[in-house]
DNA sequence: TAAAAATACTCCATAGGTATTTTAT
DNA sequence: ATAAAATACCTATGGAGTATTTTTA
């Protein structure tokens, strides 16, 4: 067995064709075809059933490759060890990062790397917590940037902010008349939400309590992108709450902005990282550069102090 | 990069030596010193400092080691899946026990193991908890046989037996006239209990609650195992609690056993494995073999179903 | 100076290439 | 009949052996 093979091997079961997984890995078909029959014979077991259209994994061989991209995971990790001892930063970068918060924290990102690291290949993916989780433990991101606590023991969860949330309400709503908010004034009539799925919507429905769960509405409209309810706001109709990253060139001048009271319900928004995940000085970086680009009201309580590492 | 040179790094690292790390490699020095010198190579670091007496890792040599070890372990992993497939059972088991345990259940194991599995190694390590759970999490040992639970998420817990405690009273005790026992009648005069380190005593000492912490006794003599215990009640000294298991052959017979009144304390003896662990069949029947082996009203109680692997 | 590691050189196992045949629908 | 995989055969890279030199405490 050699790594060669296991890789020959993952090829074949992502593409499901011997001829397209040969090119993709940059040999003849019958240098791969080779090596996964030889794999097979050393194991003794059948690794894929050949058919007129291709290769399919057995339900052994399902098992194999899946312990193939574990120990091909592995090597890949001893790569990228090297590489940070080196004081390397290059390679490919996969950031996963929820609706509610890529629109305001990517573009603060995005000149300091791109400018600090060129080497590196950063390729965002938008997607809600739950796909953002799954992908992060089974290794198809590197880095998530979400709200936590997520509770997931695979997961490593680096805070850098508390985000306090705000009401923008239209000057037609009762609510416009305080100047300051608590959770309990909160109605659920005039409310604007997100779709379900994004976590911002529950985090909201949170902070109003159950009341918000009475749902006698006349028009309700679920949108899917904050900047959305802002607008609805706007036009005035009802209020909405916004996260204050999401409002922060206004949060001074626009007078349909209420702060609540303290304690002030914040989100905490962390950078998330599988366990395993080697390259630290990057996620060190990506949490520096965050907290540059951010007031320091919004920086997590605990971000005074050095990232503990392990 | 390939596995035989990740092996010879790993095995440079176990012995310190060059030449002896290329007897265990079964290949001659230059064969290893030549990989080991082009892995360093390719990966454009030193890892190993080359000295008089052998061969010390640098601090990136140790990084680059330690995921070397995960891959192999990978690796490993991928073979006993394969073994597992074919449905064999053979290789070496490490089995870790702890001290209040393995005399009572291991006679009952090695003749089924033995016979159901000649071409299995067994090797048994008797362990404290502390130190089996780290063995078991750094992979120094395949399974555990000990008390839950343990709470770590990198350990995978199979409950097996759920124990009860009994008191083992010397007739001169006042607690020998009580027919049945409730943990509120135990007094720390008089009672027994094993060394610091030994689960068992913190479970003993649980069910005595705070009691027992205020120990005026005049002697106090904290053995190493629970025959010991066994002993010294049976000179008429005082009282101890010991696991059913340590007095099956006698818990009918022997009048100085008392069995505590409905809901009995009982302890929860389980199997443990890391998480990653992949011979589930012999897990599996480990289990079986040991429920086989023992009183039915000693079996845990999910114990009617099958095991839920994953 | 003596033990340990590195180098020099040879051999051969094998991965991979090209050309061709076999297989399955 | 035809696309896909397997086989045949050749080449060359590189891993491992033996003999020897270099290093360093």
């Amino acid at each position: 067995m050699n790594l060669q093979q296991l890789e020959y091997l993952v090829a074949l079961d992502n593409t499901g064709q011997f001829q397209l997984a040969a090119e993709r890995c940059f040999v003849t078909q019958p240098a791969l075809s080779m090596q996964v029959q030889k794999l097979e014979e050393e194991l003794g077991v059948v690794l894929f059933e050949r058919t007129r259209r291709g290769a399919v994994p057995t339900p052994t061989g399902r098992k194999v490759i899946e312990q193939a991209r574990a120990a091909l995971r592995a090597v890949q990790q001893l790569r990228e060890v090297v590489s940070v001892e080196k004081g390397e930063m290059v390679g490919e970068l996969r950031l996963g990062v929820i609706p509610t918060l890529a629109p305001y924290l990517l573009p603060l990102l995005v000149g300091e790397l791109t400018q600090t690291y060129p080497g590196l290949r950063v390729r965002v993916e938008e997607l809600q917590t739950e796909h953002l989780t799954e992908r992060l433990r089974d290794h198809r991101l590197d880095v998530g940037l979400l709200v936590t606590p997520l509770d997931d023991p695979r997961l490593r969860e680096i805070p850098v902010l508390d985000e306090p949330f705000l009401a923008y309400i239209a000057p037609t709503h009762p609510l416009y008349q305080h100047q300051m908010l608590t959770p309990a004034d909160l109605t659920p009539e005039g409310l604007w939400l997100l779709q379900q799925g994004h976590c911002f919507r529950s985090q909201v429905l949170n902070i109003c309590g159950t009341r918000a769960d009475t749902d006698t509405r006349p028009l309700t409209y679920e949108s899917g992108s904050i900047e959305t309810l802002k607008r609805l706001v706007r036009h005035n109709h009802g209020y909405t709450l916004v996260p204050e990253l999401a409002v922060l060139d206004e949060v001074d001048t626009n007078p349909m902005l209420r702060r609540f009271a303290a304690p002030e319900p914040v989100r905490e928004v962390s950078l998330v990282v599988h366990q395993t995940f080697v390259r630290l000085p990057l996620l060190d970086f990506l949490r520096a550069a965050l907290l540059r680009q951010v007031p320091a009201r919004l920086h997590a309580s605990a971000a005074g102090r050095k990232i503990q590492w392990k």
